[in-house]
DNA sequence: ATATACTCTACTATGTTAATAGAGTTTATA
DNA sequence: TATAAACTCTATTAACATAGTAGAGTATAT
């Protein structure tokens, strides 16, 4: 699994949507500011993760981005693998594993199977009502902190 | 982590190197046949193997090449390192914890590091030894079924 | 000598990434 | 109803990585 900028981005957007989730609409503009991402770019990855259903939009004067579903239906799995594509160290774990006539790449699919696995087990075991939650105790602790 | 062609070749290099491992020298030509790779690329990733002390070589008539330490001693972790370069899935897991500024990096470092330590986890506990026995039998088993 | 096999450097086509640019559409509100 | 604010959509681009290809050079057994 490799997470490119456009996947990081799409993550901290979904946090922080995750974060004003019941509150006002976010803007682009906004969030922007604080996942320190350039607007234009973040224009265009909001805009896919909406035709991947994660978020929803309202335009006009007071617009802005909300989640479609509640924090804790979403995992960070879920947006990786839509932003990034397949989390497959290389593309042949999902091969079936047939006559296996090649020796050489047979002895080495367990081993991606087995990264894909734990990896799967990491990722799709995350909420961002999890990481909502660690984010504002985080956010609090440096209030106090200053 | 993301595997590339120049990494499973390599890979598939050195298992085949473990197959013939107190044999005979193995050439390029032979190499690339049995891995199904381009001979001039095969070349280079030899040549990279053989920088990074993995394998040795020798020139001439009846030269070829061979692995420089016993299967069991060399893992798939060390060969995909140096090969495909660093197994991070985003460029911060080792970054130090100092005093985290931004919550949205905070938050999302712990899942790098578990999707890091796992995967580092199945890799570095796999050695050549291990995946030559299982291509033997593998190979053994397709002689047999046909 | 010479055939065989490794060595080294340069080049290239293709695709991906990380943006940037700009015109267009919608909506609240003064 | 004019307008500002905010989302929508398509096109373009610079930089880099990947997966090779090409070819000249060096070493060595026979």
């Amino acid at each position: 699994m490799k997470i490119t900028f456009r996947g990081d981005y799409a993550l901290k957007a979904v946090l922080d949507l995750a974060l004003h989730y019941g509150d006002e609409l976010v803007t682009i503009h906004d969030m922007a500011q604080r996942i320190d991402a350039p607007v234009k770019f973040l224009e265009q990855i909001l805009l896919d993760l909406k035709k991947g259903g994660f978020i929803e939009s309202r335009r006009g004067k007071v617009g802005g981005f909300l989640l479609s579903k509640p924090p804790y239906n979403v995992t960070v799995g879920d947006v990786v693998r839509f932003i990034d594509g397949s989390i497959e160290p290389i593309a042949c774990v999902k091969d079936k594993y047939v006559s296996c006539k090649d020796v050489y790449k047979c002895v080495f699919r367990k081993i991606w199977q087995d990264v894909y696995e734990a990896t799967s087990n990491v990722i799709d075991n995350v909420t961002f009502g999890q990481l909502a939650i660690k984010a504002g105790a985080a956010e609090h602790a440096l209030e106090y902190s200053i």
